[in-house]
DNA sequence: GTAATCCATGAACATCTATTCAGGTGATAG
DNA sequence: CTATCACCTGAATAGATGTTCATGGATTAC
């Protein structure tokens, strides 16, 4: 039964507000939001971080890091994925300085930068339980 | 103490290993390291987790609803997005139990679920300002 | 009743991400 | 010296992700 006349909508409210011509917004609790808010900037760097952490891959090798040092090839019998995939995997938690590296000859060992990373995880896993 | 004795690869070694007919690599270490491994099923769920925390808008949205409950048009004003952005990112959030709501007419009211995710996030902040 | 508001949802689209593949570097063994 | 090994890197592919657009339901205002 609806018949409404589906409008497109026209620019007729378009004159001078750019963002902000919305309507029956709380105005008092947009302020007080906007005053407590993330900045982009700082937002934009805690989702890099957690970007890292947002890959089963990348999880796994970091709790095989905690344990102990680990050169690439054991990481990646361990993780049973090729070698390729985990230097790039580690190539990024290097970047965010989660990881470090020593070379021993032809080999690479792979360890945690600090036990920050896994006390961070452990938080989450117990927030998973229930 | 390291026993790193590189021993020769006998035939025993091709009868257990079906993937992993890898070189050099040192057993034992891989064998410590597969015991204390993050299993799949936990890594996946525990990326799937991080993920929601991995997207500057959803972590502002969280910075947000850390100070007041607010409905989505107020959140869409506060982060200057679109409401149907807001929605869908809070439909995500609600999916793994970090925000809930309320319906009060015909406006929806969101919180945290917790305060859990906020000390989560607090906690990375001050290790993203060294 | 109709019209407008708030929100949710699905599709389409552009963008980012992770793995594989191929090639390259440096160290070691023969 | 050449050959092999451990690892790194760049390109290319398939897959996941986030926003916009269009629509529909539910509630309120007129």
């Amino acid at each position: 039964m609806s018949d409404r006349s589906t409008q497109a909508p026209s620019q007729k409210a378009a004159l001078e507000a750019p963002l902000c011509e919305v309507s029956h917004i709380h105005p008092d609790s947009v302020k007080k939001a906007q005053a407590h808010l993330l900045s982009t900037s700082q937002a934009q760097q805690m989702a890099e971080f957690f970007s890292l952490l947002a890959d089963p891959n990348r999880l796994r090798l970091l709790s095989a890091l905690a344990i102990q040092e680990l050169c690439v090839c054991d990481l990646a019998a361990t993780l049973e994925m090729g070698e390729s995939a985990v230097s790039h995997q580690l190539r990024l938690l290097r970047s965010m300085r989660i990881v470090k590296y020593r070379k021993v000859g032809r080999n690479a060992y792979y360890s945690l930068m600090d036990q920050h990373v896994v006390s961070l995880y452990q938080e989450v896993a117990e927030h998973l339980k229930e």
